[in-house]
DNA sequence: CTAAACTATGGAGTACACTCCAAGGTCAAG
DNA sequence: CTTGACCTTGGAGTGTACTCCATAGTTTAG
């Protein structure tokens, strides 16, 4: 598939599959014509960096992510720690989304700062 | 409080506090001498801040909640509808969260493509 | 054969969230 | 009364992740 298939099957500008080759997060083959082309595997990478960026990772961390979902050039135990990271840092966002959730679930609207420990500031010169 | 204390108690910058100012998350009132002093309230935005912001949240975003963690200013039905787009929005990322966490930890890790279609460009000239 | 719709490259510009710096005022300790 | 650790402002600079633009080559429809 040619870049602009590309972009819009993954519902992005053809500049951020350009940037996204530039940082070497994606490639392409060229064709004879000059043009690039890209593989349905693209298309999965592309959709994989947009939702794990949607999860709070960099395009830095999702590039060293990537290497590991391409397949096994990587030592296994390796692959292993640095997904057991992973999940961990997930398990503790989830942990922090749900405290949030709770938080604002149950703001006891209408009574004053439902949150804060205090409202009015002190003048304490 | 001044600045440098509630700088170290919220563990950022004083220039992040100042920039917080700045954009109207927090607000210092200011002594006969100049400084600005913050109450412990202060304090508890800033941490709320760096909460919503682990978790996904644009400065702007939480500018649009903090009004409402501050007190019933607002229209209770508005706050609620807010609150719940805003929990509805925590659980697609819960969900998501745990979709990745899922792909992650489930790799079949050696093999060859865990996760994509297809590995091997094809030239389909 | 031409016009529209695609493609490429390089480089500039944007939004966000800081971060740093310079020049200067304030305050407590010795 | 000076030294050092605070505080002030304004403005410039940084990193991330795009986004836009100009120029130019390629392909497809009529």
């Amino acid at each position: 598939m040619l870049i602009g298939e590309l972009a819009q099957a993954a519902q992005v500008s053809r500049d951020t599959i350009r940037f996204y080759e530039k940082q070497g997060l994606i490639t392409g083959f060229r064709l004879g014509n000059g043009y690039k082309n890209y593989t349905p595997a693209t298309l999965d990478t592309v959709n994989f960096i947009k939702l794990a960026q949607e999860l709070g990772f960099s395009l830095r961390e999702i590039a060293s992510i990537l290497p590991m979902l391409a397949g096994g050039q990587l030592a296994p135990v390796l692959v292993e720690n640095f997904v057991a990271d992973k999940v961990r840092l997930i398990d503790q966002r989830i942990n922090s989304l749900q405290q949030l959730r709770q938080r604002l679930s149950t703001l006891p609207i209408g009574t004053d700062c439902p949150l804060r420990r205090d409202c009015t500031p002190i003048d304490e010169e």
